[in-house]
DNA sequence: ATAACAGTCTATTTGGTTGGTAGGGTAATC
DNA sequence: GATTACCCTACCAACCAAATAGACTGTTAT
């Protein structure tokens, strides 16, 4: 399951998808729009600054906004920053791989099925970009 | 991520799908061939017994045993008993639904595409079974 | 310059989950 | 009736999630 971390860092970056050409967006109407808490929000928003997805304006006029167009930034690139693996197990995960140490990973039956599960949720969240997150309300 | 509870669990159903024949296994036994901490796994097998997959019988020649025919037994039951939710979201779950406070589902775009994530999971869980797992070594 | 503004940083709290460990009780076989 | 092995209760340390609080730093317009 994503964290509720994770769900609000989508919503947001859904909600500055929409206003992609409107300039910085205030934390509070992201936070409003979104029912999501400020405080809370605030915290998700500077940790997207800091992986390079967002910038942001201090001061009257200001706010935050998307660094890069929103069709270049791929869903499962968010989760993996924010949730951490999408895959099942450690031993399966491309970015976050740990070796079995109860298992051989070469005769491991539940191995292959969780690397079938993986590519068949890779092969859906890579191509999803925040484009696709847009039309939420 | 599956818990190692999880991880346990799918580990010993594998042991006990190849001495499906064999009448009970030790839980010692198990433990020792899937190195897994022996109290934990009686825990876990506790409750696999308690959802009704396992047996088990008491005494000299004793131990457990799969209660149905491990081609029956489903790995996505297994792991939404032992672990949870298989969807990413619980606005998305087939068991283990909530609705979602903070949106509309019929306008959200990040609703359909964890549907698409949970469809094209089951559609490998739910085809999955024990027997799968018996090549575990 | 300075006030209002808006993001930045640090820290703390609260509550729950995970992955165990320990020890004894109880029931069924031989 | 001794053994074998399941069953139950309790506890623990470590960690993480979700949220809150408050002071700080930098911007802009007047």
């Amino acid at each position: 399951m994503l964290s509720k971390r994770s769900q609000y860092a989508l919503k947001a970056l859904g909600h500055l998808t929409e206003k992609y050409d409107e300039g910085p967006v205030l934390i509070s109407e992201i936070a409003k729009k979104k029912k999501i808490p400020l405080k809370f929000l605030e915290n998700i928003l500077l940790e997207l600054k800091g992986i390079g997805v967002l910038d942001s304006k201090k001061g009257k006029g200001g706010g935050y906004f998307l660094k890069k167009h929103p069709a270049k930034v791929r869903v499962a690139d968010i989760i993996r920053q924010v949730n951490g693996p999408i895959a099942m197990l450690p031993c399966v995960s491309l970015y976050f791989y740990e070796r079995c140490k109860n298992c051989d990973e070469k005769k491991c039956a539940l191995h292959d099925i969780m690397i079938e599960v993986r590519d068949a949720t890779l092969n859906i969240l890579e191509k999803r970009t925040l484009v696709d997150l847009a039309s939420m309300p």
